[in-house]
DNA sequence: AGACGAAAGTGAAAAGATTCACAAGCAATC
DNA sequence: GATTGCTTGTGAATCTTTTCACTTTCGTCT
């Protein structure tokens, strides 16, 4: 269960806070493998450059895991945010699309380090079907839903062009998948109960180039 | 030059404004690819899930280019949402760590698509160096001032481990490089006049893993 | 034991972003 | 040329997030 004491006013929290906390988790590990036993929200903030109230304040919607004039002991913050996060048992992952960006994600080592398991990875192209991508065989998104059925997943992540996107999210959703990182330049349609995050990388250029014309 | 009249108020853009900025122009060339030449902030809206005054708002930090009554002309809000998001020009990038995640980077047609055009790849490790990429040959990192100080680039792509990529990003912002999107795990530090925008991707999953459990 | 320095926790204030709601403007129609 | 039906543009209101500033608590030092 979580241990973290829900708070009695149960605010919904902002998608920048839970960002943080990601971010407070990876540093609170680099620390650890310092032998750092006990951090300051001070550092932290000097860390993920922030302040070092904005920190205290993300933790203060979960409770008080810090110790006055001491600080956090880095161990125990790492529990603590891990378990807000969700990150204390390991997710199972699907990967729907065996293109380029697919098999820079399937490798990517932080995925896995942080519990985040690739299970599986479909695709509907012939060609690829049968192909290994880090030890998994690529297999055809017709088996999607009996492969869920026996395996369950959470979470998918969704790497096909545009067009078909949605209706591979479709069936993902109906087979029981309740998050997906979608890579797919196109806006989603999910039931509510649903959480859809998605990565756009020509958007992030976009960002970039409106900070040069803007200044 | 930028023809959007520059607000006297002349505030500070949010990043989510931008972001919006962006989605709504990828709706205005798909409008414009079936042949829609009008549009309303209500359909924009309802498109990019949000509403229309959240769209108006948006467009009103940069003039008024709709008509009462009307809506927005398809071509022409396009183009000026280009020229806001400073896409009137193309941007030649180099991109720094030929790895998996540079390779799809290298070859996702949507960087091209909007004027964003790999023009160099880099690498450290002497086994990759000479290869070709989508037609370009990895060139050691070491050539890296000597190219720039030849054919400046505004925007790097850094996908190297996290060790390199500080000095990867000081020898880049000492070159001229004025933007950059860094894959890497790590915080990076720049002058003020330089923009970074980081991507993580084992941080998003991490947002999903938070809202399934706490749900 | 008491005093001191450090740093967490937290209401309250400030800043920032979104939504509301309405006046103003345009096109089409009578 | 007035009337109607839409839809923009925009201050004001509301809601959210961040920052401030102060109180509380802990450990240490004398």
């Amino acid at each position: 269960m979580r241990n973290w004491v829900a708070p009695h006013n149960m605010r919904k929290i902002s998608e920048s806070t839970v960002r943080r906390l990601s971010l407070y988790l990876r540093f609170l590990e680099q620390f650890a493998a310092q032998g750092q036993s006990t951090i300051s929200s001070a550092e932290l903030a000097r860390r993920g450059n922030t302040t070092s109230a904005q920190v205290r304040k993300d933790l203060s919607f979960f409770g008080s895991f810090g110790k006055r004039g001491l600080g956090y002991s880095v161990p125990e913050l790492a529990a603590k945010i891990r378990d807000i996060l969700g990150l204390r048992r390991t997710y199972r992952v699907v990967l729907v699309g065996a293109g380029r960006i697919g098999g820079a994600l399937v490798q990517y080592p932080g995925f896995r380090q942080r519990g985040f398991h690739v299970a599986a990875i479909y695709d509907k192209d012939p060609k690829k079907l049968g192909s290994r991508w880090n030890g998994l065989v690529v297999r055809d998104i017709r088996h999607i839903e009996a492969d869920l059925a026996k395996e369950p997943s959470d979470i998918a992540i969704v790497v096909t062009p545009a067009e078909a996107a949605q209706e591979v999210v479709d069936r993902l959703v109906h087979s029981g998948v309740k998050a997906i990182l979608n890579f797919a330049p196109v806006q989603l349609a999910v039931p509510g109960d649903v959480v859809v995050k998605s990565v756009n990388m020509a958007l992030e250029l976009e960002t970039l180039s409106f900070a040069l014309a803007n200044r």
